[in-house]
DNA sequence: AGCACGCCGACT
DNA sequence: GTCGGCGTGCTC
């Protein structure tokens, strides 16, 4: 007998799988994980599937050392894993990597105590909400659940949940790491107590294979909930009947990584394959998910009231010149009467560090990362030159390295820059910042209890502070360079800067209290601060969607994002140029490029990258699919740049 | 991923 | 010459 197998060891595109020899009483069955040589090195394969007829070119076979002794995998997920493949031209090996925990041989160790919680009951949904409820079960199509934060989403979640763990069937959560918070996963524990998985980052690998075995055998028979971020859509359940998307538009669904997959789009397979019931949540959902949607693929269904009362924030739009200080007149006095009456403040901009840029003042020479080619940023509290790209650093030079003046400064300010200058106005406030410079795991928690024990007064921080936080005494949230989020350097910044700027603002205010927000602008004119003062996102998605037709943007058309990197740029320059001449002619499609990818250097590489659009994405694969090895391919990136 | 092979420019 | 860095191809 003969195996094909999937070979998890083989980095390569052309090949999906390879033939073994399946030896007298091995019983290897599809599904099955199989210890395998490959080359020289041990590895791990996946049977596909077995035959008994011989491969037809004579190769030299080897044998199946050993079946693992783990149930064979569900057939939905290894049909999706090559619908992956396909659908991404990704390479096979990095999409079985996906399923599979790091070393599924080992026998894990009881590695945690499940919570032996009675199982606490649901609230009651509202009318509003049990409406949404029937209307997803009813429905034959997914749905697209635009609420609000505070609508009420997450309790017609777990109704649904509930509902399917009653028929014996399991679901998925999705969520982006950042939301993944304590407070959700001991929420989600009171409700379903040890049939609840949770697989966020902070499980070591040991507990991560414990939770995949713990799937993979039981859940053929007792339903579970797996809650986490878009990783989770990969775990081994036998009978799904549901999977929700929470913050859907969040970017971090794609993955920058090879397989470059959108969990967004993965989910809709999964649901399709097993027949579960797919449920995407959002705000402020992506243009192209919204467009879904229009086309009659997504049903539509909306939370327009909060569940707990509260209004919309009260959002000013405040003009700032080129003389303006870091904070406007205005902003200083709404902060002021924020801390006389001990409510939180909250100041948003979306950039670390002091200064994004430090340049001599007399020639112009500016510092940029040897090994990314992005520009340094200045960290005036480390005195530091920092990459925020690869986390390089340096010391300033006294005297810059070109014309050996003395007179080398940041320009342009960072949350650095502005929680000084917020210590020197608003003495006595206690101040601190949240960012990835602040935000390692046990540090942002210390950060957390002390908000939580009325210890601060003013948060600063990126948008890690608009997503993450959710603040009982935050009154006011100010935005402290909102031209930043809006600067135009890609078709979906203004998507990106409606959905930051809409869910940051929302933060203000709970309850009795009427948050504030100000927005500090160097042009209030601009039609979108209106959209954004009003939370018109209606408006905002139909002059967007105006705007991606006129350019032949997502969702009129697809993108292919093409990127290789050689010690020589001119040789860069020059594959890039011949595929482009290999692509002369070819009908339907567009092609911008060539130019220095973003960050252009990767160690001793120099990146080039290509755009190709095209209205016909099975083109698009099929370029992929041809491409040589040095191209790395991302279809459906997260922009162009 | 690793490893072998072959190309080419640099240097004794 | 030949050494080393770099790019490419191969693994049932």
């Amino acid at each position: 007998m003969y195996a094909e197998v999937s070979v998890v060891g083989y980095k390569g595109s052309d090949k999906r799988t390879f033939t073994y020899r399946v030896a007298e009483g091995v019983m290897a069955r599809a599904g099955n994980l199989v210890s395998i040589k490959f080359g020289k090195n041990q590895t791990i394969g996946i049977v596909s599937s077995i035959s008994q007829a011989p491969p037809p070119k004579a190769i030299k076979l080897k044998s199946i050392d050993a079946v693992l002794p783990i149930d064979p995998l569900p057939k939905e997920l290894l049909a999706l894993c090559e619908w992956l493949i396909d659908y991404y031209s990704a390479p096979p090996a990095s999409v079985w990597q996906l399923m599979l925990p790091k070393n599924p041989t080992t026998t894990p160790r009881k590695l945690f105590d499940k919570p032996k919680l009675a199982t606490k009951k649901l609230v009651e949904l509202s009318p509003a909400q049990a409406k949404v409820y029937r209307d997803i079960l009813a429905s034959e199509r997914p749905t697209l659940l635009e609420g609000v934060m505070g609508s009420g989403k997450t309790e017609i979640y777990f109704h649904l949940i509930a509902k399917m763990l009653a028929e014996g069937k399991s679901a998925i959560m999705l969520m982006p790491e950042i939301f993944l918070t304590n407070q959700m996963i001991e929420r989600a524990q009171k409700h379903f107590a040890d049939q609840l998985v949770v697989a966020h980052s902070g499980l070591s690998p040991a507990q991560r294979r414990a939770v995949w075995m713990e799937c993979n055998s039981k859940s053929a028979d007792t339903p579970m909930v797996v809650l986490g971020p878009r990783s989770a859509l990969f775990m081994p359940l036998h009978k799904l009947g549901l999977i929700v998307v929470d913050e859907c538009h969040e970017q971090s669904y794609k993955q920058d990584s090879s397989p470059r997959y959108h969990a967004e789009m993965v989910a809709g397979k999964l649901a399709r394959l097993t027949g579960a019931k797919l449920v995407l949540g959002s705000a402020t959902p992506s243009v192209a998910t919204r467009f879904l949607a229009d086309a009659g693929k997504l049903q539509r269904l909306s939370l327009k009231q909060r569940a707990i009362a509260s209004s919309h924030p009260d959002i000013k739009i405040v003009k700032k010149d080129k003389q303006s200080d870091i904070f406007t007149p205005q902003l200083a006095a709404a902060i002021n009467s924020t801390l006389a009456n001990k409510k939180l403040v909250m100041l948003y901009l979306n950039r670390r560090g002091t200064a994004p840029i430090f340049v001599c003042n007399d020639c112009g020479q500016g510092f940029e990362c040897p090994h990314c080619g992005v520009n340094l940023h200045f960290h005036a509290d480390s005195m530091r030159l920092v990459c925020h790209v690869c986390g390089f650093k340096q010391t300033p030079p006294a005297k810059c390295p070109s014309c050996e003046g003395s007179n080398l400064r940041g320009v342009g300010i960072g949350t650095k820059a502005v929680a000084e200058k917020a210590a020197e106005l608003f003495a006595g406030a206690r101040i601190v910042r949240i960012d990835r410079d602040s935000a390692e795991p046990k540090e942002f928690k210390k950060i957390l209890d002390s908000i939580n024990n009325n210890e601060v007064d003013i948060i600063i921080g990126t948008q890690i502070i608009g997503r993450g936080l959710d603040l009982e005494n935050l009154h006011l949230v100010g935005m402290v360079d909102a031209d930043y989020d809006l600067a135009n350097i890609d078709y979906n910044s203004l998507e990106r800067a409606f959905q930051l700027l809409s869910q940051t603002a929302g933060r203000a205010g709970r309850r009795k209290d009427r948050g504030e927000v100000i927005i500090q602008t160097k042009n209030p004119d601009n039609k979108f601060f209106e959209l954004i003062t009003n939370n018109d996102y209606e408006s905002f998605y139909q002059s967007e969607l105006a705007l991606r037709k006129k350019y032949s943007y997502p969702p009129y058309s697809y993108l292919l994002k093409l990127e290789c990197g050689f010690v020589s740029s001119e040789l860069g320059r020059q594959k890039a140029q011949a595929l482009i001449a290999k692509l002369r002619g070819k009908q339907s499609i567009t092609i911008l490029g060539p130019v220095r990818s973003h960050p252009s250097l990767r160690g001793k590489k120099h990146m080039w990258s290509l755009i190709i659009k095209s209205r016909n994405r099975k083109i698009l694969v099929d370029i992929a699919s041809e491409l040589e090895p040095h191209w790395t391919i991302n279809l459906d990136p997260f922009g162009i740049s």
